[in-house]
This record gives structure tokens, sequence and C-alpha cells, in this order.
DNA sequence: CGTCGTTTTGACACGCTTCAAGAGTTGTGG
DNA sequence: CCACAACTCTTGAAGCGTGTCAAAACGACG
């Protein structure tokens, strides 16, 4: 653990401006969060359940899921983040956390005090703003997540999921063959997609013979259109390509 | 529609304060928020997919559902909103709706525009807090949906809806006989719980073996304890007894 | 080279869906 | 006040998607 320079947050301003605007002063702001590296070895919960934090995790890389789960122990993940996400933003207003956060692989993270996100938020409210949107756009995609386990059968879930992944890594879409590194195993697929790890793999095989490849966490997609047809998939509810909009800042000027 | 008293948003003060600190000046300007009184007849979209939207809703009385959809039209309910609600806080930071907001019963709404909410959490810090927090329980809750499709059977996930209803209406749990209003059709209860209407009719009637009643939208539930139990629930995530706490406020002193 | 986690395969059971039709219930107009 | 229409709820039979159990093949790694 030691310090880390203020640009290594560069990606979470990214992502943040990507949907808020800020001024130059409060971007500054944000990248002048202090934070402390951390990390996490593969299928380790550096978040528990019910543990109170005192700071939040930016994704520097790595892959984190979100558990929730039954009395029964059984997991479901109800959320998966990527390098440039803060999956806990939300433990700033709520820090009990009621889903455990788990590396799916090995990640870095850089922990983000409570007491610093605050002082930012108070004395820039358009960062308060951004922040509250930006949690606002993960329930948006847990919402989506319940009509993928709710109204669609395993080949079109596990397509989903793949979509999803493709589109928030911003892998090129419109190259003959679409590749990326997902890094899950089939077994934390089953979590995410309510199914068991036997029968994604069979859905797995048979989405191969509309265009897919899945190899040690790496997918490569033949045929990313007829994935997506069979997916069932619209990447409006991800929020990646809206036009921040500027009336929606509620910092008022200083009056 | 008309002009409404500003007690009118005193649930919505409650709900509010339940999970934030908030100053009487700050009360003060929550209730003072202007309104207008809107009805929706039940089966009606009031908020539809993809139209953007300047007011968020505020739910009198009736039961509100939050609709997403797959592109067969299929529907899935993501959440259920009950009287005390605003469905759609989170418009006033994404105004374009990625779920529909439809009418379960009939239902009166108090319209309260983003430029009035905007002008209270712009002026008020520690009120926009109160509504950021108000959207990551929502998004808490909707997180639990994930679990209860992705992870029980039938039976267990139509009684955790029960048991989140009877939870969220704070009907007296204690009472020999637990009975509340929930005003929703087997088909309705199919739609949230991932399941055909035909598979609830019959998942009911065995439900009803381990204690419970069901007819015309009122439920009554003889053995409270064995229902909590076939559902698997754990009420924690919605936070509904948590105490406020004081430390959490963004808004800093005026410095 | 052996171990451990992951992927793959097969056989079987069962939960849920689908399709079809009938019985209650509620509301409405003559 | 009755008759009819429109929902909602209920029931049955059959099919299929997914789960369960068991075990083998594969791949990564020390």
């Amino acid at each position: 653990m030691f310090q880390q320079s203020a640009s290594d947050l560069q990606p979470f301003l990214n992502r943040l401006i990507s949907r808020s605007v800020l001024t130059t002063e409060e971007r500054q702001a944000a990248l002048d969060l202090p934070t402390t590296a951390f990390e996490a070895v593969r299928n380790e919960d550096f978040v528990r359940l019910g543990e109170r934090v005192d700071h939040a995790c930016f994704i520097v890389a790595g892959l984190v899921g979100r558990f929730d789960q039954n009395s029964n122990g059984d997991r479901q993940i109800t959320a998966l983040h990527i390098p440039g996400d803060v999956p806990d933003l939300l433990s700033v207003v709520q820090p009990t956390p009621t889903s455990a956060l788990q590396a799916l692989s090995s990640t870095t993270l850089l922990q983000i005090s409570h007491a610093a996100l605050r002082k930012v938020a108070g004395n820039y409210p358009a960062v308060a703003e951004a922040f509250w949107r930006d949690c606002t756009v993960d329930g948006m995609v847990v919402a989506q997540w319940v009509v993928n386990l709710g109204r669609r059968n395993a080949i079109a879930r596990i397509a989903h999921l793949l979509c999803e992944m493709a589109f928030r890594y911003q892998v090129d879409l419109t190259a003959a063959e679409v590749k990326f590194e997902l890094g899950m195993t089939q077994d934390q697929v089953a979590n995410a997609t309510g199914l068991t790890p036997i029968h994604v793999n069979r859905s797995l095989k048979r989405l191969q013979e509309i265009g897919r490849k899945w190899r040690l966490g790496t997918v490569r997609i033949d045929d990313w259109q007829a994935l997506q047809k069979a997916a069932d998939f619209d990447p409006n509810y991800l929020q990646v390509d809206t036009e921040p909009d500027h009336r929606l800042r509620i910092a008022l000027p200083a009056t």
C-alpha cells in the first residue's frame, strides 16, 4: 500500500465526464483524490457482506463480480465490473454493503476514502451529481439483468452477457472478428446467468454454431450480428454513448 | 391537474428521513416542493421507454410496476413501487428512461418537476445526498431480484415477493394472521417473478399448504415464519429499519 | 510427472412452459 | 334485473429446457 499519483484516476474521471459535465476545477478535484493501491487475488472477497467500509474501490485492472447470495450459500453475480469502474461508489451513501465484491481474476484496485469522496462531493455539487448519476446507471444495468434472467433462455442469457461485456470493453464491433479478453470461467458465467456450469458448457457449444468461440477466457466472435440477435441485445441501457447533458447540473452558480 | 398543498409530500419526506439526516430547514424545503396531481388508470404506462421526462412521480395511492422488456415484447417487472415511493427519482439525473412505469392498479401520483427538485438539491446538498441514497436503495432491491430469479425456484420466488411487499407495507408481522392488500393479479406476479401465470397459479396453491391465502389481491398469511423460511427471506436489503447516519452528510458546514 | 482446477460428456429426473379449454368473477348495457 | 362480454383464475396433458449426479478428458502449473 502506498500513495498513488493523482493521474491514476484519469480513467475514473473519463467515466464520469462521459455522462456528466464537469468544469476544469471539478475535474481536477476528482483527479486529486488521494488513493491507496490494493491487490485482490482471484476469488478473494475484498468487500464482505455486512462489513461496513470507509472507502470505495476503483478498478485499475482485473475483473470484479458483485455477489449476492441466498441462505443456502448459493451465490449469484448481480453485476460485473471492469477497469474504470468504481463498483461500490454507492458505499459513500450506503457504507454497509448488502452485496459482496469479489475479484474474478487478479485485480488491482485503488481505494478512495469516503472522507475524501464526501469532501469533494460537498465542495463540488456537480461532482456529487456525477457520482449519483453513475450509481443510477449501475442500477439500470442490474435491471436489465433481471430481464435477462426472467425472460430469456440459457443461450440468449449467455449471449447477452457476452454482448454487454464486449460493449463495455468498447471492442471494435465492426471488425470481421470481434475479440476480447473476458477472463471468466464457465462456472463464473453460470453464477452470472443463473444457470449451472454444465448447462453453460452445453449452451456455449450451441452458441458456437451461430458464430462464437470461447477459449480460456478469450472470447472470439465471428458473427457479431448473429450473436447480438441471439442475445436480443440493445445496448441503450448501458448509457455509453450518451451525450452528457449540461442542463442537468444540480450545482447552481454560487448565489 | 391542480396545485397541491405541500403537506401531501409528508410521506415522501418520511421516507427520506428514515434513511438520511435532514435539518428542519432542509425538511421544509422538501415539503415545499410544488406538485401537480395526476391519475393513472390501471395498465397505463405513464412513463414510456425512451420518452424523456421533466418531472418525477410521487405515488400517493396505488401500485406501480417498473417494466423492462425484451425485443419480443415480453415484459418483465423489475421493481414494484408503493405509496410513499418516487419510482423515477433517478430521472432527475437520467431523464431518458430505460424502463417504463405502469400503474398496476388505479394510481394517484404527484408530479414534481425536475427543475424544482434540482433547485432543492442544489441549495441543500444534504437533500441531494438523500435523493442519491434513495436511488441506491432502489438499486439494492433490484439486485436482490436478480438473486430471486437466478437462484430460487418458483415457490420461493413468489414467497419472497410476498415477504418483500409485506415488509415494505410495514404490516404487523407479529399478528397471528398477517394480512395486507397487494392488489396484483397472478399475471402481474408472473411478470415480476419470471414465471408463467399458469405456474404461478399452481405454485400459489402449493404455497397455501404452508400457510398462505390469496384472494382478489388480498394476501392473508397464516404462518409468517413458514412463509419467510420458504422464501429464504432476509429483510436486510430493504434498509427499512436502518438508523440514519449523521456522519455521512456530504454537505459540509458552509466554510 | 503429478496435481488441481476447469471443461466436457452421458444418462436421467423434474420443474416449468405450452397449448387448450372450462369455470369464476366483474362490469356493462339493454 | 338479466344477459353478455371481458378478465381472471383454474385444471389437464404433453413436451422440453435445465438441473442433478457421476465420471472422464483436458490444460495449466509447480
